[in-house]
RNA sequence: GAUUCCGUAGCUCAGCUGGAUAGAGCAACUGCCUUCUAAGCAGUAGGUCACGCGUUCGAAUCGCGUCGGGAUCACCA
């Protein structure tokens, strides 16, 4: 039985029998015993004392009098000063040990199991330029929270709502075709988004001179902006695409298609999926009809000049635009469409989270507001995963001065480094060329992924690119290295001792405080994953995979396991090994991030 | 200006539904490889939890204020 229900239960009893006090066991909580006590749980008395009338060690000492003769679990207790600590059986931690160890997938639910399903979007990239580093954490966000919520029990929808349209594509389109050449992925050896990216870029180059050599002849920079030919040029070609003019439509698919070759690559090699793409090229018209409905309703007003507008001032916002007043969409319109499309198509959907960087945190307040104004009970089950920027020391990466962390080189330079730092080590001595170059990858994407994932999503971040992620301390390659010393260890112990599976049992007493420690720290597996997964948040698997490492090492290091002379101990620190191993994979896996058999 | 998020060791981060002496890693310094993988382990040093006031038996955690930083408030996306 889980230990906290029961000694919450426990413990309202000895209240009320103890005190005549009322308490019910769910508000009872508890807290980790400081490591400089003896104890494996600790019951802060002090809420307990004013209604006890006595003293918190009375209080404490009472309490825990009356737990260890009624709870056979609680063998002893020891009171410092209103902090109750209880010493729990090394049989319950071993039959928890029994218990978790037949499992295969100890704390781990399967989808479904909940009954809710639950839609993530993530990723949602635009066309015209590679991704960078701030896209990664996106992406590492969106997939695992997705896999974290799986693993809580629910059915995940992965989605990609590709923002493939629009004046910015226009962009590279007109200058692919003044500049381009002809030039394609596979003529220039250029991975497809790079290339449309390197059009991007060169028509920022071009406008702005357009834009210097019109001011020069005496016009407004707003004028110079505006009047520009490369900008009129873009307009006309955003209105060609509109009418579906054949040509732009040709060009406008090739270059996107160029551009989803390339994102496939990166996205492979992240280790990213999705279950359902959508286009805003299919979409961006769909948000028209709600305007009009929220029109029928009064829930949207129309100035004037034909714009339609929302008020949100009681609602303490602003007043938000719905619809130009040449009736033509933008973001919000469209947002409202897909929301209410994905409805429409999903109709068991208990919860629809974006993921999307805290920059748009007010857009998407307003968002909800509206489908919740338009009667959409669906609007309280939207939630706005919100990230925080990835910042380099200087501050934000900004792309006129060339400070933009592009993905695929940033993923390049991580395997690299794993590399070299592997033939330094000598590691990979007995590996085959293969072999070798997926462990180089394996490692390089760990240390990037738990880089980025181990800190808290809503907070921003730092990340220096002269200096390259670490990979000893608090990192990936850590935990997976305490994975291959367990995974080489479980497989020397079934040649040596010819068993395979590993059992359990042992005399109360041979249980050493650090196994008991290690055995704490995986009973709190489950509870993480569930905090995890109400907090969207993967640092706190992330942390946990951290500290059962560490907890690890420190045990393999000091405590003989094939050593021992002892089958039985021999055979229980194997399978505690096992144990811990499982939990490493699975829980890093809930990352996105993979683990070698051996490193 | 309004709204909102943030400020913990030199650096990067945990801890925040109030609880014991605030934890890791990196960087620095000491030890430990004829012993299950040293990408490891053990240890030393490093803190006015931005600041002030308040609530409380108890505040890094909650409230108010000040200072400092970011983001948003577009017929942009």
């Amino acid at each position: 039985m889980h230990l906290e229900h029961l000694l919450s239960q426990k413990i309202s009893e000895s209240l009320s029998s103890l005190f005549s006090i009322d308490i019910k066991p769910e508000t009872i909580g508890f807290q980790k015993t400081n490591k400089d006590f003896q104890g494996d749980i600790t019951l802060v008395v002090f809420p307990y004392v004013k209604a006890a009338g006595k003293s918190p060690e009375d209080t404490g000492r009472l309490i825990g009098n009356h737990l260890k003769e009624s709870t056979p679990e609680v063998i002893d207790y020891n009171v410092v000063k209103g902090f109750l600590n209880l010493v729990i059986s090394n049989s319950y931690w071993l039959d928890f040990f029994a218990f978790a160890l037949s499992k295969n997938d100890f704390g781990i639910q399967l989808p479904g199991a909940s009954g809710r399903t639950i839609m993530v979007e993530y990723s949602s990239p635009n066309t015209n330029k590679p991704l960078h580093l701030g896209h990664i954490r996106n992406n590492l966000l969106g997939y695992s929270v997705s896999r974290i919520l799986e693993a809580n029990g629910n059915t995940v929808i992965k989605t990609n709502l590709v923002n493939d349209r629009g004046i910015h594509i226009c962009k590279s389109m007109l200058a692919w075709t003044r500049w381009g050449n002809g030039e394609t992925p596979q003529s220039s050896g250029m991975k497809g988004d790079h290339l449309v990216g390197k059009y991007y870029v060169e028509f920022d180059k071009h406008y702005k001179e357009e834009v210097k050599v019109l001011e020069a002849g005496g016009k407004t920079k707003e004028e110079a902006e505006k009047q520009a030919p490369l900008m009129l040029g873009i307009q006309k070609m955003l209105l060609d695409w509109e009418a579906g003019e054949p040509e732009t439509i040709g060009l406008w698919k090739m270059m996107n298609s160029w551009v989803y070759a390339g994102f496939d690559i990166t996205y492979q090699t992240l280790g990213v999926k999705f279950d359902r793409m959508y286009y805003e090229s299919e979409t961006y018209l769909l948000g028209k009809k709600i305007v009009e409905e929220g029109l029928a309703k009064k829930v949207f007003y129309r100035k004037e000049d034909g714009s339609v507008w929302i008020d949100l001032t009681q609602d303490k916002l602003d007043h938000k635009l719905l619809l130009r007043a040449d009736g033509t969409s933008v973001y919000m319109t469209q947002d409202l469409g897909t929301a209410a499309e994905r409805f429409r198509e999903y109709s068991s959907l208990n919860q629809l989270i974006y993921t999307v960087g805290n920059e748009q945190d007010y857009h998407f307040k307003v968002l909800f507001l509206i489908l919740d104004k338009m009667g959409y009970p669906q609007a309280k089950n939207c939630y706005h995963l919100s990230y925080g920027m990835v910042e380099l020391p200087e501050g934000k990466m900004k792309s006129r001065e060339g400070t933009v962390v592009d993905a695929d080189d940033l993923i390049a330079e991580m395997i690299g480094t794993a590399k070299a730092m592997t033939l330094e080590l000598g590691k990979a001595d007995t590996f085959s060329e293969s072999e070798a170059e997926e462990l180089y990858k394996q490692i390089g994407l760990a240390a990037l992924k738990y880089f980025i994932l181990k800190v808290d999503p809503k907070k921003k971040m730092v990340f220096d690119p002269k200096e390259s992620i670490d990979f000893n301390g608090n990192t990936g390659p850590f935990i997976q290295y305490t994975y291959a010393r367990i995974n080489s260890l479980l497989g020397k112990a079934r040649k040596e001792l010819a068993v395979d599976s590993f059992v359990s049992s042992l005399a109360d007493s041979s249980l050493l405080p650090i196994e008991k420690e290690l055995l704490k720290i995986i009973y709190r597996f489950p509870e993480t994953l569930k905090s995890s997964a109400a907090e969207y948040n993967p640092g706190v698997v992330a942390n946990y995979v951290y500290e059962l490492s560490k907890e690890y090492s420190t045990y393999y290091q000091t405590v003989n396991i094939l050593k021992e002379e002892n089958t039985e101990l021999v055979l229980f620190r194997l399978g505690l090994s096992q144990l811990t191993g499982r939990i490493l994979k699975n829980g890093m896996s809930l990352l996105g991030i993979d683990v070698p058999e051996r490193m």
